[in-house]
DNA sequence: CACCACTCCTGCCCGC
DNA sequence: TGCGGGCAGGAGTGGT
């Protein structure tokens, strides 16, 4: 995997593109493929133009920029990605989006246009993408007793029911298999057979996984602008996501790849009960 | 509800 | 060297 965003990744992408945005007034928009995963709205660059933006959010995946009277709301999909430009940069094939501050720009970047640009009005809270979410997993209303208390009842496995979005955001393909092999906890395991004790487990394995990787990402993001904007592995090294058949770091055994709900899993059967 | 399959799309890797 | 086929994957949507 080379540019899946995933929260880590959205986060150090919120980061880098904050200082280069907040409190700039935005003076126009290009949209040179609206057929993202929902069409760009229309008129998109006459909403926007001669809006300030106050800030740079972050709710789940969904970054956030606040303009006052509304939120430009943009997702990455899972081959998007952002980058700060200059005006006179050539933009390429899967170049869909720009917002153009001045002589900076914002690019949006995404091949597979799984990725979305939408505005919202009203609250953004409000909004039906943004509505129904669960907790963030690096705030504190996240942890062992909610996850406990959201997982009964759920027969499913506990790696899909982790990216329930319902249950706790930003938790995708990649990390939920990381920080199943970090609690110890098998990904086949039922949701509501886990008890407090590995509930508190798994939800420190994910606060863990999620800060490591939203550190070593902003480690390595020295400069945003003229970055590719794209990412490598957060992690050093995946413990166990993408190594099927390889050593366990931990007990030497295969690395198992199983599929749960057309998702690869990735895990190591001696570690994890 | 909970759960599952389906869907969007293209880059990449494999085998021939 | 080129090409067809298969795969991956975030997450909303719709059916059971």
């Amino acid at each position: 995997m080379h540019a899946m965003p995933e929260l880590p990744e959205v986060e150090v992408t919120r980061r880098g593109i904050e200082p280069h945005l907040a409190g700039r007034v935005i003076t126009g928009a290009v949209v040179r493929n609206a057929g993202l995963r929902w069409p760009v709205p229309r008129g998109l660059a006459k909403t926007l133009r001669g809006l300030r933006i106050e800030a740079v959010k972050r709710r789940a995946k969904y970054l956030l920029l606040d303009c006052g009277t509304g939120h430009l709301i943009l997702h990455l999909g899972m081959s998007g990605s952002l980058r700060i430009t200059g005006a006179k940069e050539q933009p390429s094939r899967h170049d869909h989006f720009d917002l153009e501050l001045g002589d900076t720009v914002l690019r949006l970047r995404d091949p597979r246009r799984f990725g979305a640009v939408l505005w919202e009005r009203g609250p953004v809270e409000r909004h039906r993408l943004l509505r129904d979410l669960g907790p963030e997993p690096l705030e504190k209303q996240f942890g062992g007793a909610q996850l406990f208390a959201a997982t009964r009842g759920r027969a499913a496995a506990i790696k899909p029911v982790l990216m329930d979005s319902h249950l706790v955001v930003g938790v995708g393909n990649i990390y939920a298999s990381e920080s199943l092999f970090l609690a110890r906890i098998n990904p086949k395991t039922a949701a509501r057979r886990l008890g407090r004790g590995r509930c508190d487990r798994l939800a420190e394995a994910v606060r863990s996984v999620l800060n490591q990787a939203i550190r070593a990402g902003g480690s390595s993001l020295r400069d945003y602008v003229q970055s590719d904007g794209s990412f490598g592995c957060f992690q050093v090294e995946c413990a166990v996501y993408g190594r099927a058949g390889e050593p366990c770091r931990s007990c030497g055994g295969p690395i198992r790849q199983i599929a749960q709900g057309q998702r690869s899993t990735y895990y190591c059967p001696h570690c994890q009960r």
